[in-house]
DNA sequence: AATGAATGAGCGTTCATTCAT
DNA sequence: AATGAATGAACGCTCATTCAT
């Protein structure tokens, strides 16, 4: 039984040692730019192992960004304010994100790609992981229903669609801020103030008049 | 003299023949799933002769992506009434946009993707196109513009900032729907909807109260 | 331990393979018509297993090459006599070098044609390895060194010299009679007695009065 | 007719213009470097128009090869004296080679490897241009019969051996020269002494006592 | 569990040559 | 005579994946 209990624990150690190769790989040279043998040789395993441990490339991709829904998540609860209202605790929720987006911009860019190229190949089961419970896309739906049970937040529109409408909103600011800074740099954007304008706009629009 | 017109005119035509077939298999298979070797046995040509017409594959794909942003522009031009107020067109091109990412649902997804893969390799040159002067960023900041002067647009942000954040909230919002049609179904978020839902969130945020 | 001998052993085996089919082919067909395609397909090996055992096409050549330096090495090796004066030793260079020409024509032309293409890209390391201290011509220089010690051979020149212009004139001779076969008999010209004759006159030059 | 040879003076011209074209990158990239269209382009014609003028690449570089004989033969021509003793005649052949690898590297160069491949495919009518009454080579067999004839050359090898190996010896040293510099400055010999010392060599043995 | 040799289809690209105009 | 569009085989090389050990 302790084996068993040991061996498991390896494994799972094993599994994330991987993760940790590949995720810095993939953070350092870009995703389309990093080969099997390059992880392989990172992880100090043979390439052979990699496949012991994910069913392939695609697979060992997800690993690195469902890491990167973990720490978001983290992240969220850490913020989260159980007593506060719901308007109170999206405005906390927007600045978790943008925390997340600029401590792990390598996790934060790996989920945009990672989401743009996934529909090329449309899996199902993958793109539903964002829909489990405990997901910060769910749990946004959560905190919107709050706000509108407690008055904060507008109700005439269903709390998916708000969250849904939300999550969008700052995801392409980030994305923007993340991925195309030379285009805010030539048009004299600066990063920080189109944040709290955009966050602005989307939370008044959201919120109880 | 006609001959030399002819020419040019089958040259240009070709050169056509070549992008309607990459235009056909991208949206097939996904732009990353196409090869020259597919492309030119769709197009009933030698993969040298595609070599004549584009400088690469990359060249190839830019040339279709091309293709879809002189399509919006039309029907963005085409929607814009020069006598409207700023408010006014700045609605319509939000529905321009629309239905470009509606009727050419291919061209959209391919301009997304591009936009997403293009920066893993920074290419000032390509990644500025979309800052010339006729190109719809750049209309919409006019727009905006013009709509701050006639007053009809919130004054105290600049139109630059602004037009990014309405430009990349409606394209989140069309992504959406394009690409994540399945998880607006499982949510049972209606595409229609939220659309209407985002255009008033955003629009109400940017027009003057 | 046995295991690991056996596998490493068998590795040797297989790349000797692989240089074995490169070499017939080189030899049959000349440098330049040989393609990884052609030498995969004769070493009943896929092209990618070729890329495992050497780094490029460039890498296999040079492995053919190298094998002839050794061939040639050995025979040099085999005919010095420690013995014998730096003149009786240059002469036995000297034939060892023709027995080679005639035993191992093939590998004779590749590194004829390797050092003259080889040059096209001046590539230091490679072009070098003839000056490492085994290889024949740091023996040959060896040998003049002793010859001038021992007074067998003229020491007006630098051994370095020497050596060089012997090694030149019989390389030259002997590609000759390798490589242009054809204009010696047109001219009728005998192959053995022009070596004969050359031989006389570069060592009748080189060695003491 | 007046007509015909004007067509035909361009014709010529025009020829010798491709060839200016093809010398040149030749020279500046090296041999392997330089593809059709790259000369077509600098010459300012089609591609197919080097068809017109030339059966193949092949073809082309072979006419730079000429074009190199026929310099080489004017300086030997030129620094002929008719009334000099064939030995004085061999040492100034000699020495036109010499200038002529030293102001026509790139001729020379070309030579060199010219030869060294022309034999991957036999073709003996190019290999036997070199045969021609007028070449270097048949040049420097009569010149031997000369010497020998007036004594000043050793007559128990037979003209056409003697000249053949007085061109290789010669060759040989050139080549090293002209494209293995870094070797010889490795080893430290000097070029200049280089050719003396060999030419000494080479001459002694084959002039008479 | 771990290995790593082997695969083989695939890639983007080049280029000498042909031929209809 | 001159064009230049078209060809298509060839090239060196990569890489995710498999599988016998």
């Amino acid at each position: 039984m302790g084996i068993q209990e040991r061996k498991d624990r390896e494994k799972l150690q094993r599994r994330n040692d991987i993760i940790d190769s590949a995720e810095q790989l993939f953070f350092k040279h870009g995703l389309g730019n990093v080969s099997m043998d390059h992880i392989a040789q990172e992880a100090e395993l043979s390439k052979g192992t990699l496949y012991l441990y994910f069913k392939g490339r695609e697979d060992l991709h997800y690993a690195v960004v469902n890491r990167g829904l973990d720490l978001l998540n983290e992240i969220i609860q850490r913020n989260h304010v159980r007593e506060a209202s719901g308007a109170d605790n999206l405005l906390q929720l927007g600045r978790s994100y943008i925390d997340f987006s600029r401590e792990h911009p390598g996790h934060f860019q790996s989920m945009m790609l990672f989401d743009a190229s996934s529909f090329e190949k449309v899996d199902k089961e993958q793109s539903l992981k964002i829909l489990e419970p405990g997901s910060p896309l769910m749990f946004l739906i959560e905190i919107v229903k709050t706000g509108q049970e407690d008055g904060s937040v507008r109700n005439d529109i269903s709390p998916e669609k708000l969250a849904m409408i939300l999550w969008s909103h700052l995801s392409s600011i980030l994305e923007l801020i993340t991925l195309r800074g030379p285009l805010l740099n030539y048009l004299e954007v600066d990063k920080g103030s189109i944040i709290d304008a955009q966050f602005e706009i989307s939370l008044n629009g959201v919120l109880s008049k």
